[in-house]
Parts: C-alpha cells; sequence; structure tokens
RNA sequence: CGGGGUGUAGCGUAGCCCGGUUAUCGCGCCUGCUUUGGGAGCAGGAGGCCGCAGGUUCGAAUCCUGCCACCCCGACCA
C-alpha cells in the first residue's frame, strides 16, 4: 500500500496515527488531502489556540468571525493577493442538487441553480474583511481596528503533506487596520514576535526572526515577517508570518478615514498567522523513535499513573495511593490520568503512552508499596528512577519546567549546530547536501540570484535575519558586493 | 499536469511473471484459561465485491483495456 508518511527516510506515520485519522477522505475521489483530527490532536490544537488567544489578547486584539464565501469580485480586488492565490482555489458554482433523470439513485447538479457570482472558499480571508472594514472606518476615531479570526481556510494544493500542507487547515488570521504606517509595522513586528514567544516558550521550538526576501513575500504584501524553525531532517519549516500590506488593501477596498489634520487617507494594514501545520513542526522538531515528545505545556496529559497488580486487590491497594497522588497533583494544577483500566498490560500501556508523549509515566507496584516509592519515567531523556512517594508532588512540578525547558534546549542545540556559514558555492552545495539545515551566505540582493541559486540546489532565501549582524561581503553565487548574510535551506 | 511506483480483512502483507481445489502469513479483534515491574502465552473463533468497470477464457487476485485512488520525485505552497 505504501501509505507509511515517510520525511527524508524518517517514519512519522506512527505518531501521526495518534492525532489524525487520515490527510485523506478520498475512498471516492474528492475531499484530497484533508484531515480527519482525532481527539488527542485536536486537544494538542486547543491547547495552542487557548495560549494564542491568551497572548492576542494580551496585545489589544479582539476576535471576530467572517464568512467562508468571498465573492469573486472581492476576491479579485487586490490584484497581487488574486494573483497568488487563483491557481488554488475551491470555487462555488451552483446552490442546488437535483435527482438524476437519467438514474433517480443519483444526485446531480441542477445546471439551472447556477450562481449569479461564483463564491471563492477562502484560502485567506483579506478580501471579504477588508471589504467589511471599508464600512466600518470613516475616521481616526475609529482605529486601530484589531481582530483576529480562528477560521478554516482551504487552499487546493496539488500536493498535500500531512499537517504541513492539508487542502483544509485550522488558523488564525490577525486582520488589523490602522492611521499610520509606522503604527502598522509596529504591529506586524510585534504579532511576529508574539509568534517567536510563542513557538519557543510554549512549544519548545526554537525559531529565527527575519524577513522575506521580496521572491517569498506574502502576495499583497509590501513586506513579510517571519519565524523559521529547524526541522529534525535538515529541512526548514516556516512556522508563521506576519504582513504589513501598506496600504494596498486599502486602495483596492477604498478603505479611507479622516484624520486628525482633516486629510482623507488610505488605512495601513497588518495581517498575521499561524496554523496547524504548528502540530506538524511540534512532531518534527521533538518526536523520537518511540513516538510523540510533548512538552508539558502542550501535554493533553501530563502525567500518567500505571497500576502494575496482581488481583484486585493488590489493585485496590495500588489505587489508594494512586487516586491521593492525582488529587494532590490535580491541585497543582497538573493534568494527570490514572490508568486502571484491566483490559491492557502496564508493558502495554507504557509503550502507548510513549507513543503519546505523556511527559511523565509514575507506575506503581507491590514493590513500591512494600518501600513507600513510586517509578517515575521521564519521555524526554527516557530515563527511570525510584523515588520516595512523598517526593512525588514536588518531583513532578519541577519536572513539569525542566522537560519543558530540555526540550526546548535540545532543539536549540541541533538548530545552533545546523546553521553554517559559508563563503563559496561549492562549499555551499557540499554542506546542503551533506549536512543540511540552515546556510548563512552573502547574496547580493536580487530575485534573479535567488531563483539561479534554488533552480541549482533546490534552496531557498529563508528569511533575512532580523537580528542579523551587518557585515560586508560577496555574493555566494555571483560575487556581487553585499551587506549582510541571509539564510539558506530547503523547506517544507 | 509530467516521470516512477502501489492498490488483496481494521493495519501490514504473500500469491500475480507462468490463470486451476476452500486466497497466505503476521498484528489487531472475539471467547476461555494462565498471566501482569517494558507492547504476554496457549487453545479456539470471527472477519475478504483481491480498488472499480469491461473484456479474454471451461475457469481470473493472476492475462488484456479503460477508469479511480494513494505514495515518491517535479511544478505549486502556510
Amino acid at each position: 500500500m505504501g501509505k507509511k508518511l515517510t520525511t527524508r527516510g524518517e517514519d512519522y506515520s506512527k505518531w501521526y496515527n495518534e492525532l489524525v485519522v487520515s490527510a485523506n477522505l478520498a475512498e471516492n475521489s474528492a475531499v484530497r488531502g484533508c484531515m480527519v483530527i482525532k481527539p488527542y490532536g485536536y486537544a494538542i490544537w486547543e491547547k495552542m489556540q487557548a495560549e494564542l488567544d491568551r497572548m492576542f489578547k494580551e496585545t489589544g486584539h479582539e476576535n471576530a468571525y467572517f464568512p467562508l464565501f468571498v465573492p469573486k469580485s472581492l476576491f479579485e480586488a487586490e490584484e497581487k493577493n488574486a494573483e497568488g492565490f487563483a491557481k488554488e482555489c475551491a470555487v462555488v458554482t451552483h446552490y442546488r442538487l437535483k435527482t438524476d433523470p437519467d438514474n433517480p439513485a443519483k444526485l446531480i447538479v441542477d445546471p439551472e441553480a447556477k450562481l449569479e457570482e461564483e463564491l471563492i472558499v477562502r484560502p485567506t480571508s483579506e478580501a471579504i474583511i477588508w471589504n467589511t472594514y471599508k464600512g466600518w472606518i470613516q475616521s481616526y476615531r475609529d482605529l486601530p481596528i484589531l481582530i483576529n479570526q480562528w477560521a478554516n481556510v482551504v487552499r487546493w494544493e496539488m500536493r498535500t503533506r500531512l499537517f504541513l500542507r492539508t487542502a483544509e487547515f485550522l488558523w488564525q488570521e490577525g486582520h488589523t487596520a490602522h492611521s499610520s504606517k509606522a503604527e502598522a509595522i509596529a504591529e506586524a513586528v510585534q504579532m511576529n514576535n508574539v509568534y517567536a514567544e510563542f513557538a519557543e516558550k510554549f512549544m519548545g521550538i526554537p525559531v529565527i526572526k527575519g524577513t522575506k526576501s521580496e521572491n517569498e513575500r506574502f502576495a499583497g504584501a509590501i513586506e513579510t515577517y517571519c519565524i523559521e524553525a529547524l526541522m529534525q531532517d535538515g529541512k526548514a519549516l516556516q512556522a508563521g508570518t506576519s504582513h504589513f500590506l501598506g496600504q494596498n488593501f486599502a486602495k483596492a477596498f477604498d478603505v479611507k478615514f479622516a484624520s486628525k489634520e482633516g486629510n482623507l487617507e488610505h488605512v495601513w494594514a497588518t495581517s498575521w498567522g499561524v496554523s496547524t501545520r504548528l502540530v506538524g513542526a511540534l512532531i518534527m522538531t521533538h518526536s523520537d523513535d518511540h513516538g510523540l515528545v510533548l512538552p508539558p505545556n502542550l501535554a493533553p496529559i501530563q502525567v500518567v499513573i500505571v497500576p502494575i497488580y496482581k488481583g484486585e486487590e493488590q489493585l485496590a491497594q495500588i489505587s489508594e495511593l494512586a487516586n491521593d497522588l492525582v488529587q494532590k497533583l490535580k491541585k497543582e494544577g497538573i493534568s494527570v490520568k490514572y490508568d486502571d483500566r484491566d483490559t491492557q498490560k502496564p508493558g502495554w500501556k507504557f509503550a502507548q503512552y510513549e507513543l503519546q508523549g505523556v511527559p511523565v509515566r509514575l507506575a506503581i507496584g507491590p514493590k513500591d508499596l512494600e518501600n513507600g516509592n513510586v517509578e517515575l519515567a521521564r519521555r524526554d531523556t527516557l530515563s527511570k528512577e525510584t523515588i520516595p512517594q512523598a517526593e512525588v508532588v514536588s518531583k513532578v512540578k519541577s519536572l513539569m519546567t525542566e522537560i519543558q525547558e530540555n526540550l526546548y534546549e535540545r532543539a536549540r542545540s541541533f538548530r545552533d549546530s545546523h546553521i553554517t556559514p559559508v563563503e563559496d558555492f561549492e562549499e555551499f552545495k557540499e554542506v546542503l547536501n551533506t549536512k543540511g539545515g540552515f546556510i548563512s551566505a552573502h547574496w547580493d540582493g536580487t530575485t534573479e540570484t535567488e531563483l539561479k541559486i534554488k533552480e541549482k540546489t533546490k534552496a531557498t532565501i529563508r528569511l533575512i535575519p532580523i537580528d542579523g549582524n551587518r557585515e560586508e561581503g560577496k555574493c555566494v553565487l555571483t560575487g556581487n558586493p553585499s551587506s549582510q548574510r541571509v539564510l539558506f535551506a530547503k523547506a517544507y
């Protein structure tokens, strides 16, 4: 069947299976490349949503919701944006089915029910939102508008990849309107920083902040800020983007405001988003051969307790201790599951919770009861130790922080050791093919050179680092002068 | 859409070249007993439009034609 999802020799299918049913419902064709996300995977997404939502609100944003369908006339209003997405749009052309006259068991699209104007299933919502903002903005007093939407979008990609590029995906998209260029740029930068903090502190995924080259920029943006992560197989993954849209959408949708000075001016815009792709990033950053590895912040179950027993009497004794620990841990805000199912054996449970990435496992058996101990195992290091029952709560509590930090540090040291400065094009190709990761090199700043390098090596400019040092040098391909190194990599 | 590959039970597969009893094996599932400190053992059992449609043939999982789907590589992309 060859259904295994392989990524550069790594087989991620077993832990993807814990999270999704399938990236394909196409038993009979059409729903290609869409995911069914299982409860466990969705619980991870919900945790991400909750934290992001908190961060958005902390920075003054509110949630709202806009339509799934975008009339074609609105969609085409901002030319570059429309052009960028045109090749991957699902389009609604009819609104009714009817019984097939030739085959009563079948339905056909009713030709009578053709829409006057086609509706685009949103691949992103700038168009419909800016069309709405138009009616909300008259004066500088109406600004800024700081809105986020949690939604699904559809992009009819030719090739899909589980979590990283599905035809339908869940995301959040922020769309803000401002009275000045400086304020809009500050907003875009701020949100990129929010994403970076979220990725690093909450998900334990180290990222590099930067801007995109003109070639990689979002369709319709003046500047695209991004965070870029490195996966264990040496490929880069764009983890989030924040766009300064200038006045492009305001002009396309005729959104003007009366300024303090009494002038009529176009509004300045930003948009920013992260998606379920981050779940893919999570998997490909931390997982090992035993399955998922979840940072405590994201784990639906942070601690699992597995009893090891013979007979009901022994189970009852163990349960007494286990339930006591459950209560105490819950009091500390730790999510804990006591798995006393008699239908699975301890060894099976150990393997299963490792596959699910549960950060800490406690095992309690007759030996432990006798000695007043508990066996504690860490998912990140796969190490085990026996500790006194009295120390469990404080130990687990400190481990939540420790594991979270350890995962981040581990990923960061891997990432840092895979940023390779390179001086000439031979070395560039050599490093790319043998080591992978980011290549830090000089670039002459032209799209032409960027495309040539892409053609020769499949590597693209992932970003122009924001914190990068200015440094005179020569372009790795053309030898033309350059004032800053940029990061190249093969990307998902 | 181009190049390559694959479709057989819930999952993974053998059989296909060279057509021939009741379609192979493992995992999983069900029942019973024994087990329980790293995915248990034994015994019994259930489960199949062999991707779909047509053709060749006495006979098709196997050969032929068409279609569909998936995977890998390209183009595209969060």
